[in-house]
RNA sequence: GGGGGAGUGGCGGAAUUGGCAGACGCGCAUGACUUAGGAUCAUGUGGAGAAAUCCGUGUGGGUUCGAGUCCCACCUUCCCCA
């Protein structure tokens, strides 16, 4: 029975009233206020920031609410929590909508951040919009100019003529990780690209490769680490120099100098300098032709594997520098001028490629390096050797070990280098498939690199005090090819900050990742006109200390932005910070911290993908023209049953399943085979729920887990879901259906699992406590121990960003509080006020509601997190699980804390043991007390 | 080709890191209440079997009293880089 006074008071659960009523309130009592507040232990969470494209999507939600989870659980666990959010509002979609729509990319990204700042609001999310950035605000871009010039005075930023990938489609040029697939294609369209040469600003990234392979300082995701590895790509290897016959020095870089005496022949890049220079009269035309040939493929067709690699000779010779060997100089279209020094030293008989290419055109093979006690034969060998070996055939090395491992570490390797440096024929070299960071962007939509050019002075960095740079608004922005702003008379000249005189700007703009490699400096003083963040704010909350995104970013923004943070420290920008610090008193570990890293963790998580649905089964009447149905009308019916309730009308007729759509046909699949039906403009659709609109769009296709997209169909609007559910199902849905890092298909019939709990709580809470006058002792001490198991459940899983399991220990624990009859109201109100607060980071709303209409005044927002109490938790019987050779037999229920004796007795009692041991005496028995396990060998 | 993940019921996933496999939820089944059920409630739900019991975490081997977890080989699959 339920006390008849609470159940007058019940109402209806309905989220949308308590949703918008709370955010109202959390607002106007500044909750989410983060202010600086030394007596708490601060903690930095920061979320990556979206892109303003126009509507909130459910992968900004399965990204943001967890995280928002875990921040509003670090605050409640006694942490002063800073959770910012903002806008990387410059790019190239808002001037493609530009085009399109013939709006200003200026009022289409604004109208944009208008609008989701909204919708992230409804989210319930915890973050301090008083910290908001946007980076598009000359407020901010400002400090984004303001960097780019303290990394031009320390030599960290530079222009050169490059070639640069560029998109005929997004007429823009591409930075290198922009470019993917093996048709290189532009990241945004598909468009392969194409090469171009223009005048391009870098940023000397190269510089810290070194220290960006240090990956002591934080705790990120092993695979982030790793692929950041690859991506810097460092290689030990050598410099050595070959000389032409002529005398002409040709320097190579080899990983493996412990090859040098198997170099049988050399290979140059059909652009390499001395190319011409070496050949021969004889090979003169042969040569020419081939380099003709070479300048007409791409990079890609060059080099990639499985191609035939061709080749000519070019009749010059190179002399071997460690074995005065003269060997053939030939040119290869696999050699790249752009790659290391344009020239390699080919040993055939250990690199696959140079292996293929010797033999093709009959070239020495020398093997260097063989397995002990074999002998490989040049001439024999099917391919080349790669293993371990021991070094023969090398002169001064012979018998000298070296592995199938590269660098320093491979014995080999390390004396063949100290060897060619004592000769003077070669260095120590390390190379980096790292290149420097292309930052150029023929655009409008960017923040403007704050340089002039003066024919008296040439290149002049705009003076501080006259930044920002901003950009014009009234600019023609159709694509040409270059910046728009350079036909922006008023924006392009200018006077020179030296002499005066008349100059011009520079109409590039700046990478958006720019603008992303430091927001989360500027979160914490927006507003700050001082420079690029408050220094006294800085002493306080940085570093980031939890960082979360996706894994997309691995290589690019998250490489970025580490260097960002680490060319700051060296143009000097955190001095004043640590002024600050000093000041307070910060030891100099707590300087240190602040240097190592931009975000000390890091937390990837996965993609919320389509939810796979049938097509529709339609009747399809029409005419068919050799074996495609002109269709005249289309039916949607709910089954083949159906089929026969729609009349017809005597010309031909198809039943079946929409297994695909285009723009004018659907594929249906009969029983027989897949018909294609096309539509006109006289077709029509009947589709229940549509009436006379309904059209090709309406017809639904059979449709397999994919990514999202509005052409497909398949996309989930969180602002239906939480019309239809509330913002708090919305929430936990996404954080119970998946692990965080992996992410799925959204499941629409899933989500009502959700639904049933939140609602459970609801009444169970408003429903108030059971009215029992029986003694409930135990009872009472049972749902306590239920609640500690709870506590201790969500507050591991939360801690380990394991919001599934989070999840699932709360409605454990409402399913307890359910099943919970017979407790005193005490009991009752202990239990059901911890089940809210454990849920308060999970569902803000319905928590909050809740917790006030047990009668509390203060947020339930602001409560500490409950704490865990093992003897509470501690049951007084435990069941006592008995193997026999390791497999389960039985159970008993024993009392908690049985001594070892008294569970081998109680054990050995069991009548399923005894038959089961078959009247052997056990030889072993082995007992884990904290699994109360008990395992009987016999 | 190289590097890194991942394979557990019909499905999403748990499993205290070597200790009761399948928590929690979806779905499904049976029943209840219903004009109705795509609502709600109750019970059940890895497979086989009447039961005792046997089988079961991609496959094959190994280590161990004990393996989803550790080791070796293989298969499948996803991502990243070529």
């Amino acid at each position: 029975m339920r006390n008849q006074q609470q159940q007058i008071t019940r109402t209806e659960y309905n989220p949308s009233e308590i949703e918008s009523r709370w955010m109202t309130q959390w607002e106007k009592d500044k909750q989410n206020r983060s202010v600086i507040d030394r007596s708490k232990p601060k903690h930095y969470a920061l979320t990556m920031l979206p892109y303003p494209s126009g509507e909130l999507h459910i992968g900004h939600w399965y990204a943001m609410a967890p995280s928002d989870a875990r921040a509003r659980f670090m605050r409640m666990n006694g942490y002063n929590v800073l959770f910012p959010m903002g806008f990387d509002a410059f790019g190239l979609p808002a001037e493609n909508a530009a085009i399109k729509r013939q709006v200003h990319p200026k009022t289409w990204t604004y109208a944009n951040i208008e609008r989701m700042r909204q919708q992230l609001k409804m989210m319930g999310t915890m973050f301090d919009w008083e910290r908001e950035a946007v980076t598009s605000d000359p407020e901010y871009y400002k400090w984004t100019q303001w960097l780019f010039l303290k990394f031009f005075e320390n030599d960290l930023a530079y222009k050169k003529l490059s070639p640069v990938d560029f998109c005929p489609s997004c007429n823009t040029t591409l930075a290198r990780e922009q470019v993917v697939g093996e048709d290189r294609v532009c990241e945004r369209c598909g468009t392969p690209v194409i090469k171009k040469e223009l005048d391009q600003w870098f940023f000397r990234i190269t510089k810290y490769a070194d220290e960006l392979l240090e990956f002591d300082h934080f705790r990120w995701p092993e695979k982030v680490m790793t692929m950041q590895d690859n991506w810097i790509g460092r290689s030990e290897g050598a410099y050595v120099t070959f000389y032409t016959e002529d005398g002409d020095p040709i320097e190579i870089f080899t990983t493996r100098p412990d090859t040098l005496w198997g170099a049988t022949f050399m290979v140059l890049a059909p652009e390499h300098p001395l190319t011409l220079k070496v050949t021969s009269a004889e090979q003169h035309d042969a040569v020419h032709d081939y380099i003709d040939e070479a300048g007409r493929k791409s990079e890609i067709d060059r080099t990639a594997e499985g191609k035939e690699k061709s080749g000519v000779f070019t009749g010059g010779y190179a002399i071997n520098p460690v074995n005065d060997e003269r060997i053939p100089i030939w040119i290869a279209d696999y050699v790249l001028m752009g790659y290391g020094t344009g020239a390699i030293m080919a040993v055939p008989a250990h690199d696959e490629r140079d292996f293929e290419f010797a033999r093709k055109y009959g070239l020495k093979i020398i093997p260097v390096r063989q397995p002990e006690g074999v002998e490989l034969n040049g001439d024999t060998m099917p391919e080349a050797f790669l293993e371990d070996g021991v070094m023969v055939n090398s002169g001064p090395f012979d018998g000298t070990f070296s592995g199938s491992e590269k660098g320093l570490k491979n014995p080999g390797i390390k004396a063949v280098i100290e060897y060619v440096e004592e000769k003077g024929v070669g260095r120590l070299g390390i190379n980096y498939r790292l290149r420097d960071w292309l930052i150029s962007r023929q655009r409008y939509w960017g923040a403007p690199i704050p340089i002039v050019y003066c024919e008296q002075c040439g290149m002049q960095p705009v003076p501080y005090d006259q930044l920002p740079v901003e950009l014009p608004e009234d600019v023609e922005f159709m694509p040409t090819g270059e910046s728009p702003l350079r036909s922006h008379a008023g924006f392009l000249n200018t006077t020179c900050p030296a002499c005066d005189g008349p100059a011009t700007r520079e109409t590039d703009t700046m990478d958006t990742f720019m603008c992303s490699s430091w927001y989360q400096y500027r979160y914490l003083s927006p507003h700050y006109d001082g420079g690029p963040f408050d220094p006294v704010e800085a002493a306080y909350w940085l570093p980031v200390d939890q960082y979360t995104g996706g894994i997309e970013h691995a290589t690019m923004h998250l490489l970025y932005t580490r260097f960002f943070s680490k060319a700051m420290r060296d143009c000097g920008i955190f001095d004043p910070t640590v002024e600050v610090m000093k000041e307070q008193g910060a030891t100099d570990e707590d300087i240190e911290i602040l240097f190592y890293e931009p975000m000390l963790a890091l937390v990837n998580q996965g993609m919320i993908l389509g939810e796979p649905q049938e097509g529709h089964t339609v009747v399809v009447e029409g005419t068919f023209v050799d074996h495609k149905l002109i269709a005249d009308r289309v039916t949607v019916i709910n089954s083949y049953a159906d089929a026969d309730d729609v009349a017809s009308n005597g010309g031909d007729r198809v039943v079946g399943e929409v297994i695909k759509r285009t723009d004018n046909t659907i594929t249906i699949e009969t029983p027989h085979r897949d018909v294609v039906a096309e539509v006109h403009d006289g077709t029509t659709f009947e589709v229940p729920g549509f009436g006379p609109t309904a059209g090709l769009q309406q017809i639904k296709y059979r449709l397999g887990i994919e990514k999202m997209s509005k052409s497909k169909g398949n996309v989930v609007a969180p602002d239906e879901q939480v019309a239809l559910y509330g913002a708090d199902t919305v929430r936990a849905y996404l954080m119970f259906a998946f692990r965080w890092e992996k992410g799925g298909p959204w499941d629409s019939e899933g989500i009502k699992g959700v639904v049933r709990w939140i609602n459970d709580v609801w009444e169970i809470v408003t429903d108030g406590p059971p009215d029992v006058s029986i003694d409930t002792s135990k009872t009472d001490r049972d749902l306590a121990r239920q609640t500690h198991l709870g506590i201790l459940r969500v507050t591991d899983s939360l801690r380990e960003f394991s919001f599934n399991t989070a999840v699932a220990g709360l409605m454990e624990l409402k399913n307890a509080v359910q099943r919970a009859e017979n407790v005193s109201a005490e009991a009752w109100r202990n239990a059901v006020e911890t089940m809210l607060l454990l849920m308060a980071p999970v569902t803000p709303f319905i928590s909050e509601e809740l917790w006030h209409r047990l009668g509390h005044e203060d947020s339930v927002h602001l409560q500490s997190w409950p704490v865990y109490d093992e003897s509470i938790a501690a049951a007084d019987e435990v069941t006592l699980v008995i193997q026999v050779n390791g497999k389960v037999r039985d159970r008993i229920n024993v009392p908690a804390g049985i001594s070892e004796e008294d569970a081998r007795a109680a054990a050995m009692e069991s009548e399923v043991v005894q038959r089961h041991l078959q009247g052997r005496e056990p030889k072993k028995v082995i007992y884990i007390a904290e699994r109360a396990m008990i395992n009987i060998v016999g």
